[in-house]
DNA sequence: AGTTAATCGAGACGGTACGTCTTGTCTTGAC
DNA sequence: GTCAAGACAAGACGTACCGTCTCGATTAACT
């Protein structure tokens, strides 16, 4: 009955391999020199791609930036499973705050710091990779629920931006070193006031 | 024997209605088009000023964007003296999120923003900014200790954390909007673990 | 018993209609927009047609320039027919800075224009536009040596170029303007050399 | 008295460094590659300028390269000072004849053809060089005329254009050689029909 | 009062990257 | 094999700021 329509549009095909090798290159130029001395020039000559083809398909260079850093970042996120909730999503705080003291870190502050002059490199950040980010460990954090490791009547967004804030805060102003001691501490406060007693508690979780 | 030190430099001195008038026009430049599209070009035509004594004065846009903003925000920082310090910071806490949501917000956050690339500007912004907040904060936070409000052993750099970490992570994410509901929720929660019982609890307080 | 050995090559056949559409479409864009706005990119689009096929078949925008102008003018090449060659001439150089003065005029400055520094599309134009002109004029010339009009001694080139170069200068120079009443100055004073007594002059030709 | 006002602008004085390096970069690329293969980005890497200076005194690139022209060229217009205005005009063509066969006709070949779709360089090269070049030619012409040798009646701008439009014909359309024959053919049979009996003829002239 | 020296405006300058444009080639599937 | 559509590399275009510089004019304390 119903025939696939899918209809290829005419003319030459977007080659795969563009996309590919341009954010190959922002990528490593994004580690090699960071943001602010990132160039489309730059990009351009490093990927072997003339500027028109880069402005065809990305807007900025902060675009091609964000789009680089999802490519290689956001497969990444992966949660620990163990039994308990807390010491899940506690490790898991654990080896973001790792990351983020690399060249992750570096990368992570200076696509915020973009955002902030730029709302739609912004948004494009927030959906790529925060709210996915979040909703991994509000998934996890459901389990604990189920599990009656954690109340019923937490409001998730909040604990989380509880567990993440401070984390964010740490990175972004840089005021104080984002140790392990601190998430630790972070994590055992938040978690303290939505937990029922007899439980496992994060403190004991160990890298 | 010692003779007054206090030598004045020979030459014209600098003008200070140089400085004066360099700030309000960068300030006005950054409500009106923000610091992505601040330029040393369009402030020295402000300001009427050449942009050799600019450059004179300050090492770079980012320095005359963050003196600015130091100059017009940073006189404002009051905190509500009453007796309660729980209550005070909550009321301050509350006073910061509003200002947040409205101008001052725009220019904290490209200012954040900036430093994320720019390292010297982050600790320019620390220094000037953040830390005289924080001491003010600490200092009710320690009457409280004081007074017996609040627990002696408590971590004071990460209690500050936990308080303004999620207004900072919300104003820079905007993944969820800053309310005061919000704002409330988090305070009675992060004094919830340190105050001692019987005592004010900051969910009384009102604006 | 004979077959018809004209074999058709395998493949689609070129379209006649395309060369027409194409020639069509430059034409009106020379007219139009001049010949340093004119671009490849336009005439396809204004042809309907892809560039692809623009380069198949014309090896530059000069050369769809050419094509264009020498489909559309070269036909008109006419000369009128009396007893008198120098009346013809005469008459015809008249008609020729007519057309000079329009849009014809505008058309063949640019191509010449385009030919100091284009060799190719200069012998192009010689070729054919300018070879077959004076080619027609040397016929009527030859018709007036024949006649007894003209001696017999002139050498006709020389001839041509004292008749033709001087509208050219002006067209090309613009230092003076291109009047009829110079041009029968030219033509009288060029037949003057060259004629017996008691012959047509020029100045009684009238359009 | 009155006081010699000749105030100097505010602001760095124009570099005439600038001006003088950048019209011999490309007097010299021009001489190398020609006009259309010229560019401002070449001009300025080889002057050791920057665009934007090159932008602030001129508006493109046509007009560097006339400017560049223009104080290569203009200094050298030198006329032979005999007691023949005839002899001194025939000489000039056929100085003319040999500059145009080298570099220079390449160059004034190209400046044209460069007018033909840009007329405001077609004015500065006419106001430039054509005029003062025209100028000089009937300042001799003159001569002539006040020596008896050439007759009163004459319409200087028309001679002048039958003596030199041949040339420019030759140059330009290139369908046959511009020869020093043909100069001096050209210049023979435009004097004969406007000099008086008896006097000298330009054919004698010899370089 | 004259000297001295830093300050200030104006704006030229070399430089870098921007984002756009056009050229000429190439790729694909339809005809 | 020809065609339309359109991706692609190359590279010049003209613009916008950057940060530095060279001027002459101004301005106050120190002779």
């Amino acid at each position: 009955m119903a025939q696939a329509p899918v209809k290829r549009p005419p003319g030459r095909p977007r080659s795969d391999a563009v996309r590919t090798v341009v954010l190959k290159a922002a990528n490593d130029l994004l580690e090699e020199v960071g943001f602010a001395k990132l160039t489309m020039e730059g990009i351009a000559a490093k990927a072997g791609v003339s500027k028109a083809t880069l402005y065809r398909w990305w807007p900025s260079k902060g675009a091609v930036a964000m789009d680089a850093f999802m490519a290689a970042t956001v497969p990444r996120i992966t949660f620990p499973q163990t039994d308990s909730a807390v010491a899940d999503v506690t490790a898991q705080m654990l080896l973001l705050a790792q990351a983020y003291r690399g060249v992750t870190g570096r990368l992570v502050r200076e696509l915020i710091g973009l955002g902030q002059s730029d709302p739609e490199m912004l948004k494009t950040f927030i959906s790529g990779y925060l709210v996915p980010r979040r909703g991994a460990t509000k998934e996890v954090l459901r389990r604990g629920i189920a599990s009656g490791e954690i109340r019923t009547d937490v409001d998730l967004e909040i604990l989380v931006d509880s567990l993440y804030a401070p984390i964010f805060h740490r990175l972004l102003l840089q005021h104080l070193p984002l140790e392990d001691a601190f998430v630790l501490h972070i994590a055992s406060q938040a978690f303290s006031t939505v937990t029922l007693s007899g439980k496992n508690t994060p403190v004991s979780v160990r890298l």
